[in-house]
DNA sequence: GGAGAACTTGACCGATCGGTCAATTGGTGG
DNA sequence: CCACCAATTGACCGATCGGTCAAGTTCTCC
């Protein structure tokens, strides 16, 4: 039920099954149309241990969604924090979310809806601000040292963000395109779209 | 009921209303948390109301999103129907989107749900589909006449639509800022973005 | 082996859902 | 004034929703 409560890996394990998925059937048949029942009975087990390891169906969204993002987040820092010259950060931090978009397909739609229900928007437009600032510092970073247009860093962001989020849904989700190739036109259009100089290519 | 009834001067006007006060109810409470006894009750009918002018509340749905795309896309034909230089008709097709979006704040939120909806994700995608294959012969003219990137012509017209997409919901729709500097910001990026030099200044 | 915590069961609850329909009312042309 | 159709009413339907809970089972540790 609550909070926190103490949990045997065992206990551990069947939370972990339940995450996964109601995320799935989230992500396939939506939010509201999946229902609680629908979620124990594909597991084979009571209602009651739904309960046991949420508060609410709610909850478990809420966790699904924080954990996702805070899980993107991480592998962006840790991919780009090791570079120097901040265009090629910038570019290194794009490149590692089209990889993490490409394991996780289910969660787009998932951020999707939240953005679209009171209760859950404000989760996803703070993670989001979370990814933008990070590339806003970057663009501010890169406007004091080489050249870049006096743009709004900040709207230079935000508009990175929505290349590689449609990009990353048409392309790698629903055409099932090739990740790296994906990657390489979003970086090629936003560096140029934010003034930079033609890429440095991939560095691996 | 079905498809088409012969309706009065006052059935069409209740049929406009319903379609109205549903719109913004679904756009602020989403589509499924709001019940056909929602929308009656907010209006002061009686439930039979509802059925007699729609199908469902799924048909009503269906029919709010294909016309709120059909008129984006006659309004951006119109706007830039008649400009001749492509890069410059893109300018104007995107400044038209931006204009037509502050129009409609609350359809936003519509698209992003319907695209989480197996049964209505299709028609966005068509809709969208539309829009980006005009943006995209736009950008193969360009590419024929003067100098761009040799990128593909539908990727590019993507990232424009994401960007125009992410910029309005953004700053236009949640910061409530001003839609011209907005456009100018669009219209700034993407041009870049795909190659082209900066920008014609608007033409008004 | 026993006590207590972790876990599981599934019947049950009140509310609400989308949708139906027989009966009624309003308006209009003949 | 009547006939007819458009429009409206609201009680009603079966299904399903999120959530509860008393009871039972399994595990762990002393």
């Amino acid at each position: 039920m609550s909070d926190e409560r103490r949990l045997t890996p065992r206990g551990q394990e069947r939370r972990d099954q339940i995450i996964a998925f109601a995320t799935a059937r989230f992500a396939s048949h939506g939010y509201h149309p999946t229902s609680v029942a629908d979620i124990v009975d594909g597991l084979g087990v009571g209602k009651g241990v739904f309960y046991w390891y949420f508060d609410s169906k709610e909850t478990l969204f809420s966790e699904i969604l924080r954990s996702a993002q805070t899980d993107l987040r991480r592998r962006q820092l840790a991919a780009s924090a090791s570079v120097e010259d901040p265009v090629a950060r910038l570019g290194a931090a794009l490149r590692e979310s089209v990889a993490w978009s490409a394991e996780h397909r289910e969660l787009a739609t998932l951020f999707d809806f939240a953005l679209t229900d009171e209760r859950f928007a404000p989760l996803i437009q703070a993670g989001r601000a979370a990814l933008v600032d990070d590339a806003a510092t970057a663009i501010r970073r890169a406007a004091r040292t080489g050249r870049l247009g006096a743009d709004d860093p900040e709207l230079a962001a935000y508009a990175i963000f929505g290349v590689a989020t449609i990009l990353t849904a048409e392309f790698l989700h629903r055409r099932d395109g090739d990740p790296d190739a994906i990657a390489d036109a979003v970086v090629t259009f936003c560096l140029r779209g934010i003034g930079a100089a033609t890429p440095p290519r991939p560095v691996e």
